[in-house]
RNA sequence: GCCCGAAUAGCUCAGUUGGCCAGAGCGCUGCUCUUGUAAAGCAGAUGUCGUGGGUUCGAAUCCCACUUCGGGCUCCA
């Protein structure tokens, strides 16, 4: 029979060959390669038999293909380690994940896993690596495949639920790495272990070992809080011991990144434990960062034609039943405070409160759009389990806009508000954008279909006129509107949801906000959320991360040092020192007892990004030596050519 | 909120099977050194061992509760 390859050719092979066989034809070293096939666009293990004139494709482990199978069957392995070392645990399922792979087990008598135990799991998978045990693939009727895994529960309501014997519990995990359809299939290690899977797995389990088993940690089973907590075992594995060392070691540059330890180096800001959970006092150095990114944010905003306005942080929970936060949202909130007329919340959100000011005196169609912006403090009630450094806090600042507009102008104001940000998110580093567009999810969602078309198309439509590509995320709005996330990839690769503009047709109407049009009716005014660095403390962080603590010239807490070779300069440097400052550039000098070199390598490790060393020499021709971060150390720099230097390197870019 | 860990000096951490005044490095303070590009020398101070209970002749160490943090799950207007 004829087969064809990849690459076009085609290939003569006995009937009945497997893709094992073609691999073998092929070469010996493909055939020592070989971890699957793909046949005619589906993934299929290497024993399977080929027929006249299929399109094959040979799966070798370095490709994105070949990873994933290694990371399922080494999934598989795990599994079967832990039934061994756990007389009577179950398991449920266990795919392959990014880099990686878990599976959720459940212990006898309610047993839990710790830290201890991943060596010994690790231990028995290696074991049965070097057993080198053959990966069989059998497939079953349901009732068969139910009979088999009498002992295992979750595997049996996994075949329930994809033979439609359990509608109910249809919504939940994705269970395709599992089983597909009403035949049931297998793979069989050993007499002792057989796992359901759709497969295809590597052909026997000699050709797994570049592997870490990571954490252990609990997870719901089927993904939902009121299921049974399983036992969840991660690890991540590679093609080659070189592979995995160097995912190891990512991880480990992406820790020092961290940006809850960076902000304890550079002494940004801390979270006191007297304060309570998800709260963060703010340094000088990480408060003048701060400073800098909202002085430069008020900026942008006053040039777009916004106008500010300042709400409290309390307010009566009347407002919040108006807007309807109360109903929705009241887990999420502070309890309230008793007050003499009323209860009293602290505020989850600023925009009831520009809803209010919207709502006093009367609006006409001359005064829309209305942008209102509030760099806007908001308190919520995040779970205990969800804190995370700055990333996920419970009192935050947002950048938060809200425009009120007309039908007619909505287009307009939604291309207007995509250049506007993205322009502002360019100016601190990011360039690569991803923009997601979400609709309506008409079970639960307010407002007409009429509005809901107007908003989504002139959402798209404003995508579109600014040539940017986006995917449609069905039925993910929020109840109240479409919207338009926009995700950010940062200097090692992390993408991060960030700013999002949403339509809002639910909060006019609730606030029963009006306007008066040309003709002289009153309208509805439509309402455009707009949050462009989102909270304020988690981009904070998110830079941090980015820059990894490296923050530009423009934001660097502390610009320059001066560092005085000798006591005798010490007078030249207080003066270089005061004429940054007069220039308008941080500056510091950095004179003591220790060494130069100390001094360097303390200036250094604070991440300055110019140091300045001045001596003899710089005294007597009124220069200064710059030793500039991640650059060549320079002598003799005239201080005006420096002074244009730091200039240059300090205007804030991407605009 | 749920599962697994952790909490010792300002920071990073050590502290063996419970046993005298609880340790190191960095940092800090003082003195000496006066320095040309990533760690000078000497001396010194610093702790209710997260908080509160309990077990014990004796607790940083064992047990319980709480607080906070870390990794996940769930949640995220």
């Amino acid at each position: 029979m004829l087969v064809r390859l990849p690459d076009g050719s085609e290939r003569e092979l006995d009937d009945g060959s497997s893709a094992a066989d073609l691999a073998s034809a092929i070469g010996p070293r493909l055939a020592k390669d070989a971890l699957i096939a793909v046949v005619d666009g589906e993934e299929t293990d290497l024993g399977t038999k080929l027929h006249e004139g299929a399109e094959v494709a040979i799966v070798t482990p370095g490709s994105d293909r070949g990873l994933h199978t290694l990371r399922h069957s080494t999934a598989h392995v795990m599994a079967q380690a832990v039934l061994n070392l756990w007389p009577g645990a179950t398991f449920a399922i266990g795919p392959a994940i990014e880099n990686g792979f878990y599976y959720d087990f459940e212990l006898p008598g309610g047993a839990t896993f710790h830290d201890d135990d991943l060596a010994t799991i690790d231990a028995e998978m290696r074991r049965i690596i070097g057993a080198r045990q053959p990966f069989v693939r059998s497939e079953l009727s349901a009732e068969s495949a139910l009979e088999l895994m009498a002992d295992h529960p979750y595997k049996q309501a996994i075949i329930r639920t994809v033979t439609g014997a359990d509608s109910d519990a249809a919504a939940g995990n994705d269970l395709s790495s599992e089983v597909s359809g009403d035949v049931i299939s297998f793979y069989r290690n050993t007499d002792d272990f057989v796992d359901m899977c759709v497969g295809p797995h590597v052909p026997h389990t000699g050709r797994l070992g570049h592997f870490a088993l990571q954490r252990v940690s609990g997870a719901y089973w089927r993904g939902s809080e009121d299921q049974p907590m399983l036992q969840r075992i991660y690890g991540t594995a590679w093609d080659s011991k070189k592979a995995l060392k160097e995912h190891l070691h990512r991880l480990e540059e992406a820790g020092k990144r961290d940006h809850r330890k960076l902000a304890t180096e550079l002494d940004l800001l801390s979270f006191p434990t007297e304060l309570g959970g998800g709260l963060a006092v703010w340094h000088p150095k990480g408060a003048i960062v701060r400073k800098l990114m909202e002085d430069y944010s008020r900026q942008r905003h006053t040039d777009g034609g916004y106008e500010f306005v300042y709400t409290p942080h309390l307010a009566n929970g009347k407002l919040f039943e108006t807007s309807g936060h109360l109903d929705f949202y009241a887990e999420g909130m502070y309890p309230p405070m008793e007050m003499d007329n009323g209860e009293y919340y602290m505020k989850p959100m600023n925009c009831p409160m520009h809803c209010l000011i919207f709502g006093t005196g009367q609006r006409s169609y001359r005064d829309l759009p209305l942008r209102l912006f509030e760099l806007g403090t908001v308190y919520r009630y995040e779970r205990a389990g969800t804190l995370h450094g700055l990333l996920r806090i419970r009192g935050f600042t947002q950048d938060d806009s809200h425009i009120y507009c007309t039908n007619d102008q909505l287009l307009d104001e939604i291309g207007g508000l995509l250049h506007f940000v993205l322009s502002v998110l360019r100016a601190f580093g990011f360039d690569d954008f991803t923009f997601n567009l979400s609709t309506r999810d008409q079970s639960k969602s307010v407002g007409t279909a009429e509005a809901w078309d107007l908003a989504t198309d002139a959402l798209a439509e404003a995508l579109r006129l600014h040539g940017l590509d986006y995917e449609v995320r069905e039925g993910e709005a929020a109840f109240y509107g479409p919207k338009i996330d926009i995700d950010v990839r940062d200097a090692i690769g992390r993408t991060w949801q960030l700013s999002t503009i949403q339509a809002d047709f639910n909060l006019p109407e609730r606030f029963d906000l009006t306007y008066v049009d040309s003709d002289g009716e009153r309208r509805r005014p439509i309402m455009l959320h707009r949050a462009l660095f989102g909270s304020i403390e988690r981009f904070f962080g998110l830079l941090v991360e980015h820059y990894a603590g490296n923050f530009p010239a423009w934001l660097a807490p502390v610009q320059v040092q001066v560092l005085p070779v000798a006591d005798a300069h010490r007078g030249y440097a207080i003066d270089i020192v005061d004429r940054l400052g007069s220039a308008g550039f941080r500056a510091e000098l950095l004179a003591s007892s220790d060494p130069l070199g100390k001094r360097i390598r303390n200036a250094k490790m604070a991440k300055i990004p110019h140091v300045l060393v001045v001596g003899d020499d710089d005294v007597a021709a009124g220069t200064v030596g710059d030793n500039p971060r991640g650059g060549e150390v320079e002598r003799g720099v005239e201080f005006s050519s420096f002074l244009d230097r730091l200039r240059a390197e300090s205007r804030v870019s991407g605009e």
